[in-house]
DNA sequence: CTCGTAAGATACAGACTGTATCCTAGGAGC
DNA sequence: GCTCCTAGGATACAGTCTGTATCTTACGAG
């Protein structure tokens, strides 16, 4: 089931959810439980897309939901918690299809960071960059967030370097942890410094300057 | 001449400053010009420095200066161009000298790194991101940003890159700009991840396992 | 049907924003 | 010394938002 929400003029007191997988289903003017959840998920989100982290407000996700603010903050006690859900509920929803494995190692890099060049995916990097330094300031390190905010999947994902290795074409006494994820630290680097998506000049150079030439190094 | 501003109780009206030069001053009740610009800039780069950029405050910033939004608001039209201002203040303010050349090129990276790991310079940094991170929104690229903020001293500031390559130890072919500014991209990122200086174990992996593997590479 | 729960509306006090207006402290000029 | 001008500082205003509390009642379970 997908939901059709329409959108309420404000100070409209009732929400009507049309279910679109069936057409006699009664008409609903309350939302609950998940139903409601993922309307006001789709709304943080696409409201932290629109304005960013800065300027989001929960005055205006609650409006945007067509909810009050009570709603909101009976499940998300501040803008951290909430922009985080919001991104655990986004990248659960966009869960596309990862780049298919290349054979080449320049070019699994490349394919990655086009995908990950998409929009969707650099509004999830700058999310958790921002959560994240909030709660830095609390001593949560960057990859507790990470894990709290995009939890491992249990399915092996792909590594263009792990396959490199197997191909004999990476030594592995060179991959360092901070190595392994250099193309993608260069990657958010240049999404959080830029509003625009990265050109594909700025990916060639990340994966053929820097991330390649260090991985195939002999000595 | 320095300042010694005693920070007013709220609600009181006048603001006493007590050169600390001559004791023979007259006391003043306000301040103008330049004093009273250094006042509020010192005043908007503590308070960014306490608070950060998300919570810093127009209303916070006149009460800590001893003065009325008003008359910032008669300088800077928003927070983005107040704390623009401020970083340059902070930047003119703390031109400490950079590390000496040491002959190595690792070392003289690791020096550096060093030096922009000081609690001021990682504010300069934090500063400049955010308010670059705004302009891009509207089409300011980072470069300008930054040359905005922080403009390119006249004077030649020395180059490890370039004193290693005058030694024989850096091909100038492999010197992309990117390559170039790469040791400071990832201690920019660093920065902007956590709230912690990076430990010395951070700046030599980057050092030692990216930028001088990439720099002093053969082919 | 009843009952329990939380959705949604609304009110409240406080903080902040951006702007406008007023009084008068400073400094320049004579 | 004086006068004049300007902007510093105080304050008011209307609006937005925050965080919290309270109330009514729509839903769903039994």
């Amino acid at each position: 089931m997908s939901l059709n929400v329409d959108d309420p003029a404000p100070g409209t007191d009732t929400v009507v959810i049309v279910p679109s997988t069936s057409a006699d289903a009664p008409t609903r003017q309350r939302r609950r439980g998940e139903d409601l959840e993922s309307a006001l998920l789709l709304a943080v989100w696409e409201e932290f897309t629109d304005v960013g982290f800065y300027d989001l407000t929960f005055e205006a996700v609650a409006r945007r939901a067509g909810t009050s603010r009570a709603v909101l903050y009976r499940r998300w006690p501040g803008k951290i918690e909430l922009v985080a859900a919001a991104a655990r509920y986004a990248l659960a929803k966009q869960r596309g299809p990862e780049p298919e494995p290349t054979g080449s190692l320049r070019e699994d890099l490349v394919a990655r960071l086009r995908w990950a060049n998409r929009t969707d995916v650099r509004s999830m990097i700058a999310a958790t960059t921002h959560v994240g330094a909030y709660l830095a300031a609390e001593g949560v390190t960057f990859a507790e967030v990470r894990t709290m905010m995009m939890p491992t999947s249990s399915s092996a994902t792909f590594s263009p370097i792990d396959a490199a290795i197997a191909r004999g074409e990476v030594d592995p006494a060179h991959v360092t942890p901070r190595l392994a994820s250099l193309a993608f630290d260069l990657f958010r680097h240049e999404v959080l410094l830029n509003a625009q998506p990265l050109t594909e000049r700025a990916i060639s150079e990340i994966v053929d300057e820097i991330v390649v030439p260090l991985l195939t190094r002999k000595e």
